[in-house]
DNA sequence: CTTTTTGTTCAGTATTGACTAAACAAACCA
DNA sequence: TGGTTTGTTTAGTCAATACTGAACAAAAAG
């Protein structure tokens, strides 16, 4: 497919491959950002990417799950169409920054272990926990900024 | 292994897991938190965490590719001394956000390819554009606080 | 120069996971 | 009821990769 926006949509799903996300999930990913219209059938998604059934079948649950695209209902068809789920980038990043409480918990439990060891000791560890703790705090305000931000944008 | 110590490791490697690194990888980062001395030779980390030598050397040259242990001289003696780099989770956290702004460009390109369509059919692309350069932006400004206020506290 | 220590590279194994085709199931239509 | 359309599940293939043991290379110590 020389076709600019498969090739985009390559690019995409190349991206996105990147932070863990399979590759035929990628290009319906990408797929469903540029397409015309915006919900598709699974079987124009077998048909515009060029994977099997089966593997759309797969690869929409999946995205399903992850919430980043919604089946949505259409009265007078049977088949299953896809979208992009509103606001699932800003979900994305939002919960991709939260998952960095992970790692402040995991220092916070080995500085427990380091309890009865000499303080020096657990000094990586405590620069690793400041600034995640840092992060947390600060990018929830973040968030509520960019909230305000895009609520004032649109009302 | 019921060390508890080992026990933290293997939660530290699990941890890492999930963000594309390794499982030894992992494993030797989270040694190298908590270890005394905090530099470690290869055969320390053989001993260690039970892994081959071949392993080890694979997993720390790629550690210190992606500058998050490093190679530390030793007089004296003529064995690799490996340390968790200085400054390291910071770095990690702000190139895992300057990766952020790959998505702008993704969205930069699409928007391209579809200047010629109805603009409503843009606006899945929009929305995700303008979401990652706000947090382009701002992260950037936060980085510089934290920069600053752990200059402070040690200064 | 030989021996020992240390680290890297290579070959082979095992595991994981993305993918497909084909069998299956379920819902609609004749 | 039988046939068609649509989606899921299963079995098996293929590729990638993490890991090990063994061969290899390099450097120091004897």
């Amino acid at each position: 497919m020389s076709d600019p926006l498969h090739h985009f949509v390559e690019e995409f799903a190349l991206a996105y491959e990147m932070a863990g996300i399979p590759r035929t999930a990628g290009r319906i990913l990408g797929w469903l950002m540029v397409c015309d219209p915006p919900e598709q059938t699974a079987s124009q998604l077998v048909e515009a990417l060029g994977a099997s059934k089966a593997s759309i079948s797969t690869m929409t649950r999946l995205l399903v799950q992850m919430h980043l695209i919604e089946r949505v209902p259409k009265r007078g068809s049977r088949q299953d169409h896809f979208r992009i789920r509103p606001g699932t980038w800003s979900e994305r990043v939002k919960s991709g920054l939260a998952g960095l409480s992970v790692y402040k918990t995991l220092a916070d439990r080995g500085l427990r272990l380091l309890e009865n060891a000499p303080p020096e000791r657990g000094e990586r560890l405590r620069e690793m926990r400041e600034l995640y703790a840092f992060f947390e705090e600060e990018l929830q305000g973040l968030f509520e900024r960019y909230e305000r931000r895009k609520r004032k944008r649109k009302g």
